[in-house]
Formats: structure tokens, C-alpha cells, sequence
DNA sequence: CCACTCCTGCGT
DNA sequence: ACGCAGGAGTGG
């Protein structure tokens, strides 16, 4: 997502914004185009993140982005054919471009927002894993060490911490040699900072390789990222351990794919 | 903690 | 035909 934010920054920022159109088939929160009416001839002055959520501040207000598993925001020539799925388009400066937003699986939304409404929704997230300072290492450090669940479980919790999905989740743990079934209450001082650590290092890396394209994910500029590539245990299974040379193996972990190396987290 | 939901598409 | 997919929530 901050790969998204980045390359959206200088394709909306100052631009004018037009009336909205928004297909019948409804995203995870229902919107109309009447409820972006008041976008129409703002002026795009911030394009901001908080973990997965994007943000597009226009008019004293603006739109919340989420991309579920599918969704791309793309800036494209009007002229040039929306792809199957696109939900959502914004007019930009004369017309001649529009903001897209396209998602097969509509798990992703659009969701305007005006007054204090971004700060609720972002005071509900924990601090954002990119650009987390001391206090926020303490707040995520006392969420994990004082819960149960796995590590894994609490690392997709964006109240935990914002930012990290399934992929980074993995990866994260991998980082800081633990086991991703680990309970976060066992986890000695050390290891905490170690996951900590591995959180904000696959994080990092993921945005240096401008993100982790398996089908959908592409930027503002419709490119994919590269980072896929540079995994250690995602998308692995079966594979040598980058570091120990052990078999990585998967198993499911709260519905959802966990990847591992039984050789070197514990 | 688990199962299951919202959806479409792709690979086997 | 079936399993699986980068998210996030609900209800048990």
C-alpha cells in the first residue's frame, strides 16, 4: 500500500476532482455517487496511509481506500478501456484522466470521509509498521507479550500493529527465527524485539522492491512489485530454507496459510 | 480458539 | 470440479 500511496501522490496531488461514478455492485461498505458529490471540484491536497488503509484528502474531506485481496487504484487516460470490475471513477483536473478503482472479489472499498471521521478510523489501528517510533515498538511489544493467541494471529490484527497481512505476517516470523505458532506471552524479551524487528524489516524491504505481486497487486501506474521474488518462506512450500537449507512447510493457522521453516524458528 | 461469510478467477 | 487466493469481520 505505501507503494500505491507513493506513485498516487504525483498523479492526483493538486488535481481537480470531478463527479464521481460508482457501479451498482456493492463493495464491502456500500457507497453511491451521491455520497462523493461533495468531491466535485476539491482540490487533492494529501495522499496518505496508516498500515493498508490509503487515504485521498480532498474538500475538507475525502476517500478511504482498502484493498482487500484484489483491489488496484490506478490513474488512467479516460480514453483508455476500465478494466472488468471497476468500481469506482473520479474525474481528474479537465477530464482527460481518472482515478480507478478495481476489484473482482469486492472485498476492498471506497468509503468517503469528512470532518474527524479518518482520525477515528485511524485511532482504531495500532501504529503503523513502516513508520513506527519508540512508542509505538513499546505499544506493539506489550500487545503481543500480553496475548495468548500466535504471534501470526496477532501480527494480522491491525489493532496490534497496522500494516502487516499474511504475506508480511510469515515473513516477519521468519525474520526473527520464531515459530509462527508461538504464543505471544511466551516470548522471552529478546524475541519480542526480534519480531519487532522482522516486521519492520520485511516491511521496508517489501516497499524497497515496490511490492509483492502474486496475480492482482500493481501500483497507482498499474505496475507490479517485485518483491515476490525476494521471500523467504511465502509462496514456498516444499522449498530450501533461504537460511538453514530445511524443507519450508505450510499448514493452515486461523483459516489462512502459514508458511514456516521447521528447521530454524522455534 | 474455530468456522464461516462476503466475491471472482485461476491453476490443477 | 475443486482448492486456493494478498482482508476483515462475525458469531459460536
Amino acid at each position: 500500500m505505501e507503494t500505491v500511496r507513493k506513485t498516487l501522490l504525483p498523479l492526483v496531488l493538486g488535481a481537480r476532482l470531478g463527479r464521481a461514478k460508482v457501479s451498482k455492485l456493492a463493495l464491502r461498505t456500500k457507497i453511491t455517487a451521491k455520497q462523493l458529490a461533495f468531491l466535485e471540484g476539491a482540490v487533492v491536497d494529501e495522499v496518505g496511509r496508516h498500515g493498508k488503509l490509503l487515504w485521498v484528502r480532498a474538500g475538507g474531506g475525502g476517500l478511504c481506500i482498502r484493498l482487500g485481496m484484489t483491489g488496484r487504484v490506478t490513474v488512467e487516460a479516460k480514453t483508455t478501456t476500465a478494466l472488468k470490475h471497476t468500481h469506482v471513477r473520479v474525474p481528474l483536473d479537465d477530464g482527460n484522466r481518472e482515478l480507478r478503482f478495481c476489484d473482482p472479489r469486492r472485498f476492498g472499498e471506497v468509503v468517503p470521509f469528512v470532518g474527524d471521521e479518518l482520525d477515528l478510523e485511524r485511532a482504531r489501528m495500532g501504529p503503523d509498521g513502516i513508520t513506527i517510533d519508540d512508542d509505538g515498538r513499546a505499544r506493539v511489544r506489550d500487545a503481543i507479550l500480553k496475548t495468548g493467541r500466535s504471534i501470526k494471529d496477532a501480527l494480522l490484527d491491525q489493532r496490534v500493529v497496522a500494516g502487516v497481512g499474511n504475506i508480511y505476517a510469515a515473513e516477519a516470523c521468519w525474520l526473527a527465527s520464531l515459530s509462527p505458532t508461538r504464543a505471544g506471552s511466551s516470548l522471552s524479551a529478546s524475541e519480542v524485539d526480534a519480531l519487532i524487528a522482522g516486521i519492520e524489516q520485511t516491511l521496508t524491504d517489501g516497499v524497497r522492491n515496490r511490492g509483492t505481486s502474486f496475480s492482482d497487486y500493481v501500483d497507482a501506474d498499474g505496475k507490479r512489485g517485485d518483491n515476490a521474488a525476494y521471500l523467504h518462506v511465502f509462496q514456498r512450500e516444499a522449498e530450501g530454507c533461504r537460511r538453514c537449507g530445511a524443507v519450508v512447510e505450510r499448514f493452515t493457522q486461523g483459516a489462512r496459510s502459514t508458511f514456516w521453516c521447521p528447521g530454524c524458528q522455534r
